[in-house]
DNA sequence: TGTACATCAGTGAACGCGCGTTCACTGATGTAC
DNA sequence: TGTACATCAGTGAACGCGCGTTCACTGATGTAC
């Protein structure tokens, strides 16, 4: 029953977006009185916050299938097939992805429930570059770490990587989101013919920019 | 009058967010009955229309401002400094900077008007590519193009510039904005405890990924 | 200088709408003896 | 096998709220003669 208000929660919000969806229309397209959600439901952020974890975790599912088909020693086509997965899912669900990345929905505040199935998405990453590093597929990075990483996701998440290459891989991730974001909402429209070339081509100035090399 | 309107529908939107901004709440702040509003606006949507215009303006007159300091012949300093004043507006108005760059609002779609203004902003980057072509501050790019660009931007816009260049400066310029959105939507804060300095060193490298060199 | 008229900013009531949430309730199903 | 009771999914009316937009109107200001 759970199962089914979220699934129908999530066609309102392909429809409406968040700041549009209601408790309501939820329960009107289910056959159900308004009242009746509240046994399965606390209130509308609740629901809210349910469809932003299992947004994260549909998310991550997706990327991992993608991810782990790829040889594993192909440490830049993981990267990539990593970066191609949040694209599509992106692209199949614009309004779910807009819940999660996008602006805050005004007047909720995401619980820190939604903190830890964010990271798995990020986790795939960081497991690449874990790989990379041990199997020396990465070119030593140059210049100075920055030192504005928080100490403990260094020694956790991204343990035994260099942290120069930490900041430069944070920072393709952040690009990432911002390409996808772009061209989701419409800022590549005047600028790029080919969303699909464009992203690619990205993608390898940012691989090269956190320095897997090509050997693999 | 219509000034009025705005002012008040701005400081509405940094309360509310776009999606709650609500006509009969700015005609109240003003001492409005609701109907008066409709003498100076013709809709809601209206409205939006040119809070979006404003902000474009805003914005880019704030980047414009703190590039035009910078001595012209540092090429490197030019673009930090723009990317800084991105950043610093948005920080400085996260809702407004969101109704720009963030999800779409639902059920509003914004009009042609809304393009022109946008490219104002970019095009402070762009007269930066092109002072660096022109003086030759800008590395050979290496690769082929990728054949993604619009001709029209390649031709009018980017003019002059060498497409593997615009290829990168369009992947930093959407990198820049997904490093802010990042920030500002919550994205970072369990990754980096500095965002000052990460910022700057992320621009770092995005500098060198355009290829202006370090002579400036 | 004084009168008739047009302009136009703003009013206030009303329209029809949808929303989240509460509350006392019904009525079927399942359990205990 | 049959009865008494508890559980619990779902109902329906109501609460108080805010919204965008329309419409006939008032009343002050400015203009023309």
């Amino acid at each position: 029953m759970m199962e089914e208000i979220l699934d129908v929660a999530l066609g309102q919000l392909a429809l409406t977006g968040a700041p549009g969806l209601s408790l309501r229309a939820v329960a009107r397209e289910i056959g159900l009185a308004p009242s009746a959600l509240y046994r399965y439901v606390d209130s509308r952020d609740a629901l809210l916050t349910a469809l932003i974890v299992r947004g994260y975790d549909d998310l991550a599912s997706g990327v991992e299938a993608r991810e782990s088909v790829v040889a594993r020693d192909d440490l830049r086509g993981r990267f990539l097939e990593t970066a191609r997965a949040i694209r599509g899912w992106a692209r199949a669900h614009p309004h779910h992805y807009a819940l999660l990345y996008g602006s805050p929905v005004p007047g909720y505040a995401a619980p820190p429930d939604t903190i830890a199935p964010a990271t798995r998405v990020a986790a795939v990453m960081a497991r690449v570059l874990h790989d990379a590093t041990a199997s020396g597929h990465l070119g030593e990075a140059g210049g100075e770490p920055s030192g504005a990483v928080e100490g403990e996701a260094l020694a956790d998440f991204f343990a035994g990587v260099d942290p120069r290459t930490v900041d430069r891989a944070i920072l393709a991730w952040a690009s990432i989101y911002g390409l996808v974001s772009f061209e989701l909402f419409g800022h590549l429209v005047s600028s790029v013919s080919n969303g699909d070339l464009f992203f690619d081509a990205s993608l390898e100035h940012l691989i090269d920019l956190v320095g897997i090399d090509r050997r693999g």
